[in-house]
DNA sequence: CTGTATCCACTTTGATACTG
DNA sequence: CAGTATCAAAGTGGATACAG
């Protein structure tokens, strides 16, 4: 456990659990809707396994999730106190948009972005059937320079390597460019008119594709003046 | 500074600066009025002042406070990046008023408890002049069991040595009980009929004095079902 | 898939004393 | 009042390999 502040404000009480490291980044991914431990790692893939099994422990020695163990089936779930705590992390979460919006080069993770990116996908926008969408990132390093989402009706799989489907449509765009607009920081239309992001593809569905993603959840926290 | 996630989510932007130890502690003593070095320290006693400093100088580099030089005087301000930083305090506060209410013996600090109410007077309330209330823990050992705060019109003085003024009104408890009724645990009521916290002095007094003391921020944060 | 075990380098903190 | 200097101890996290 963190250690202990010796104070009996409930600030400081919230904080000896909350303030150590990764450990609200996993609240963060909870609150998003992950459940599985492979799938937690996920959206923490900087944390060893190792990391990740303690702070979930301690969240749930906490009180804030439960271990849930169904069939085969390993769960992690909010308790109605870690449900309590989206209002902190959505409040971290618009402050952190609106004071820091300065991104270092090492913040600039694709996995992360598809990672995002595919829990967000607007469903009933994208094409009956199976779409694949193609994300070419011309200024990273060739192993990590090409990503692809194939969405169906009602999931989607991340996928570092060529899926062998027919592809509906490609973004290319630095990946900073990519993760701004997802940010909210740009705009998609300045960003495709600027040409900073590009989409190839069949007409309709080029013109279709930016709305088959809903962006970040604080892409919409209004900026300061 | 922090390390750093590697992730372009503001959440993890936030907690770079915020997940550090103390680090929003002294924000909440900043947002609750402290602007100086010394009076920021009384905040969060167990900091040494070297990483106190060094916290100060985070925070400043990170835009959240400024340092202030005027004259003789050196102020700690927050700025509106700062000050924006009061809804995570009061989403944080609430939080763990609400889902860690049990406190162990090393969270009871008298002194905090003091400079918490010292804050919170409400100076209007108070009979004219100086007042002098004291406060007697029985349970805690000889050093730091009495205390007094000497309250004027505009001001509040906290004591851990007699000050030689007439008491106004004691108040006799166990710390943990005042901490109770600060944080809104327990009411002044039930506290009052059951004896955990006993109040003496002339009569009038005696029935005014609990009125003297805006509770904590958080107090009337209401708890689960 | 869901973790645990181990090990070490590094950072962070706390304590204490001291200075302009 | 407003800090710095110093130093040892603790703990934290990262990497990697492995197991049920």
């Amino acid at each position: 456990m963190g250690s202990t502040y010796g104070q009996f404000c409930p600030v400081a009480k919230a904080m000896e659990l909350l303030d150590e490291r990764w450990t609200l980044l996993i609240v963060r991914e909870m609150v998003a809707g992950s459940r599985r431990f492979n799938e937690l790692r996920r959206g923490v893939p900087r944390m060893s396994p190792t990391l990740l099994s303690k702070r979930l422990h301690q969240l749930v020695r906490a009180g804030v999730a439960e271990k849930r163990i169904e069939g085969k089936d390993v769960l992690y779930v909010l308790t109605p106190a870690g449900e309590e705590l989206r209002p902190v992390v959505e409040a971290l979460g618009a402050w952190g948009t609106r004071w820091i919006g300065e991104l270092g080069e090492e913040d600039l993770d694709p996995k992360l972005l598809l990672w995002d990116m595919h829990r967000r996908i607007d469903h009933g926008a994208v094409p009956e059937g199976r779409t694949v969408v193609q994300f070419e990132f011309p200024d990273v390093p060739a192993q990590t320079r090409r990503w692809w989402l194939v969405i169906t009706s009602d999931d989607a799989d991340v996928c570092d390597a060529d899926p062998g489907y027919d592809v509906a449509v490609t973004f290319t765009a630095s990946l900073r460019s990519l993760i701004r607009v997802w940010r909210g920081d740009l705009g998609w239309s300045d960003a495709l008119r600027a040409g900073s992001v590009k989409v190839n593809g069949p007409e309709a569905l080029r013109r279709a594709a930016p709305g088959w993603f809903t962006l970040s959840t604080f892409a919409p926290v209004p900026r300061p003046a």
